[in-house]
RNA sequence: GGAGAAUUGGCAGAGUGGUCGAAUGCGGCAGUCUUGAAAACUGUUGUACCGCAAGGUACCGGGGGUUCGAAUCCCUCAUUCUCCGCCA
């Protein structure tokens, strides 16, 4: 959610930097000034009425006390009409605020300055490739193909237990996968970020903090019986840890890390692209989070992107940086990194990661401060990446590894696995 | 799941209808004293919103209600503790 107060100083700065998602804002945020003017006025016309009735209140105290019983009678009456007064007043000023929230909460985070215009995902600025292309060999299959082969997943079986897109890990395609886990974990621990399990269900209020609702809950599996929410990813705990908390400067760099299943309901996707392990309802990922101070946050930004480079590079996957265009940027972000490797069997572009900075956006609804040098309370900066979604690397690694005899584990994860070769 | 008790400022803790945004202690900050520090003493010390300002409004777990007036009374929800039941 952006700062209302932002708006108002920078309007004409905030419209220019939303066309950059091809939104033109002009109309919205025209309405949500003159609604900010007419919350005001009405504010102030209300608390002078509260201003008035308090006072009297406080004298009718006072006329008791010297027992002046009819002044006070009469005084009564008129607090009872100026009290009918400020309860009208007080409606009609939440029903504006009211407005005024529902609109904030329709309007994205404003691009960086670097993010490049386009509609599409086609549009992403490709920032670099590094690895090498491996050539497919003659009789290549697909992850999925290898995973029936060698047993490693089942995803029939998935769909009679739950549904699809809920496949059953087996024996080395499951210790595989936990090898991943905690590979990723120790590489994070390694890199100075504190490893968190935080629950995998999570309240409304957190799902607004990190910006999941309202209108998105459609994304979301809930449970309706006690209102709570499986999470799409660990951002969504791990960041509403900081929710209401007022930090001290020196509080940062707050490194976090933790690894849970993410629950998606994925409503609306179809397509070849969901086949195999490219789209699931439960994957796992290790996901990092930072809080920074907003001097810092885009320098620390490049170092996420950094970091998850370096997993990618020790696992020996091919893969490429993207700079998501406006058009394609989360409605919470203000610029974000993908990162996709190149599964060679399919011959595509599986993104496995997303690095974000989301500058005081979350920070915003979550009220999630610092006091600052002048001892001033602003709010931070938050950022997070996967590091990473597990099933696309799965994929990849099965496919890119593929041998007349076997798939070969890469060397950093043998010590994890306990085989090199499955 | 049942019964009871509790929830007040960074922490501890007083406050059962009017002068309470809230005593007191601790902690924090500033100062005096000191070569320096400690101790002692003095002062100061919540957040948000509106306003150029003066100032105003709101907040004593959340929400609602009674009253001219609520931290204080009522309802409701949440959380914590104790006892009982059930259970990995």
């Amino acid at each position: 959610m952006l700062e209302i107060t932002r708006i108002r100083e920078n309007k004409n700065e905030v419209i220019e930097r939303l066309t950059v998602r091809n939104i033109d804002a002009q109309e919205k945020i025209d309405t949500l000034l003159k609604l900010d003017e007419e919350w005001r006025l009405s504010k102030h016309k209300m608390e002078a009425i509260a201003a008035e009735a308090n006072s009297l209140a406080k004298s009718i105290g006072q006329l008791f006390k010297e027992g002046k019983q009819a002044e006070a009678n009469e005084a009564k009456a008129k607090g009872a009409a100026l009290k009918e007064e400020e309860k009208m007043a007080a409606e009609g000023m939440n029903a504006i605020a009211d407005d005024i929230q529902k609109i904030l909460y329709e309007i994205p985070n404003t691009p960086h300055v670097s993010v490049p215009t386009g509609k599409l995902d086609t549009d992403n600025e490709v920032v670099s490739e590094s690895g090498t292309i491996p050539t497919v060999g003659q009789n290549w299959m697909p992850h999925w193909e290898l995973a029936k082969k060698y047993n490693l997943i089942d995803f029939e079986l998935g769909v009679k237990v739950t549904g699809a897109g809920f496949p059953f890990y087996i024996g080395k395609g499951a210790r595989l996968q936990r090898a991943l886990i905690n590979f990723f974990l120790d590489q994070a621990r390694d890199a100075g970020y504190t490893e968190i399990i935080p629950p995998f269900v999570v309240n409304q209020a957190s799902g607004i903090g990190t910006g999941q609702l309202p209108d998105k809950e459609g994304q979301m599996y809930h449970d309706a019986q006690d209102d709570l929410f499986l999470i799409p990813t660990a951002e969504v705990p791990l960041t509403n840890m900081y929710r209401d908390v007022l930090l001290k400067e020196t509080d940062f760099p707050i490194k976090l890390t933790g690894y849970t299943p993410c629950f998606r309901r994925e409503a609306g996707s179809y397509g070849s692209d969901v086949r195999g392990l490219n789209r699931l309802h439960q994957f796992d990922k290790v996901e990092i989070v930072r809080f920074e101070h907003p001097s810092n946050s885009y320098k620390v930004l490049d170092e996420m992107v950094a970091y998850v480079q370096g997993l990618l590079t020790k696992l020996g996957l091919p893969y490429r940086t993207l700079r998501l265009c406006g058009g394609d940027l989360g409605f919470t972000s203000a610029l974000t990194f993908d990162l996709e490797v190149y599964s060679a069997a399919q011959d595509k572009w599986l993104e496995v990661s997303s690095i974000s900075n989301f500058e005081t956006f979350q920070a915003n609804r979550l009220k999630l401060r610092f006091k600052d040098e002048n001892g001033k309370n602003q709010l931070a900066h938050t950022l997070n990446g996967s590091a990473l979604a597990l099933p696309r690397i799965l994929a990849a690694l099965l496919e890119n590894n593929q041998t007349e005899d076997g798939i070969t584990i890469p060397a950093v994860l043998v010590p994890y696995t306990g085989f090199d070769k499955i």
